[in-house]
DNA sequence: AAATTAACCAACCGCCAAAAA
DNA sequence: CTTTTTGGCGGTTGGTTAATT
């Protein structure tokens, strides 16, 4: 038996919102707020909605300084970055860009995101295969990249995993069989995700993830931090206004006992 | 010009975790 | 402590519009 629904799904209007619904909530939240009750608001908003469907209309839709239309480039590459990071966590990725929703970022993905990533990694494995970049190391590691709290697996979570595992590595078996060998590195946490996302862009020097101390490599003489990127804080907000990295290109790799992650430039980072 | 296909996006659904009873 | 309720989240659907045949 499932819980009972939130709301008699007989009496209630479904479909998109018209004006006057979207005037009636907006009036009611301005003058009393939420009231910390979605469920309770509709009837006294004098709407014949679900509570749920009204919290969805208004943080989506009618909530001040929601931003609609295009995604900067910047926004590109937070996404991105942030989802090679910590998979379809949507509301976090969605806290990093203001104005956005996280139904906004996710539609943008679904969309149109993810096929531009896909893109990119068609022409870096096409670059791969001449040579030179990663021919040291495998391309692909044996941990796990675990999403704490939902595992579904969707075809969002798949490239997620690609971007994790870089591209002209290994073929599907082999991906398989690192996805399932036992040890994990757990990135549910929202700062190290931001930090990885950062560091993913290539604009910080260290990074925790999942416990795991990566140290960007003194040899590395081509650091893209600038000043004011090293100067300031964890928050990832700091970052929009420099010049990252695309984050797809952002690899992990290792042993187990320690290993390494780069970027497609050259950045590396070992833990 | 009409039919078909693809792209887009608002909204719904069901699950989960936290809070309240 | 257990059960119920609610808010929040991510996945998915379905209607609409745009592009293509």
């Amino acid at each position: 038996m499932g819980r009972a629904p939130c709301c008699d799904k007989g009496s209630v209007k479904k479909g998109p919102w018209s004006p006057e619904e979207d005037r009636k909530l907006k009036d009611y939240i301005h003058t009393h707020g939420t009231g910390g009750n979605w469920i309770a608001l509709p009837t006294k908003a004098g709407l014949k909605r679900c509570g749920k469907s009204c919290r969805l209309r208004w943080l989506n839709y009618l909530r001040p300084n929601i931003k609609h239309g295009d995604f900067s480039e910047e926004e590109d590459r937070v996404i991105c970055a942030l989802f090679a990071a910590i998979g379809s966590r949507w509301s976090i990725i969605a806290a990093q860009l203001p104005g956005r929703t996280d139904n906004d970022v996710k539609n943008y993905w679904n969309t149109k995101l993810k096929k531009k990533q896909l893109h990119l990694l068609i022409a870096a494995a096409a670059q791969s295969t001449h040579g030179q970049q990663y021919s040291s190391r495998p391309p692909a590691p044996p941990f796990t990249v675990e999403h704490h709290h939902h595992t579904s697996s969707t075809s969002a979570a798949s490239l997620g995993q690609l971007l994790m595992f870089g591209v002209g590595g290994g073929d599907h078996h082999q991906q398989q069989q690192y996805m399932s060998s036992s040890s994990s590195v757990d990135i549910s946490n929202n700062t190290s995700a931001a930090a990885a996302a950062a560091a993913a862009a290539g604009l910080q020097e260290s990074f925790m993830f999942g416990g795991l101390q990566f140290q960007q490599q003194e040899e590395d003489t081509n650091s893209l931090l600038s000043p004011a990127a090293a100067a300031s804080g964890n928050d990832i907000m700091t970052y929009e206004h420099h010049e990252m990295i695309s984050p797809s290109s952002f690899f992990f790799y290792g042993d187990g006992a320690g290993g390494a992650a780069a970027t497609q430039e050259g950045t590396r980072f070992l833990y």
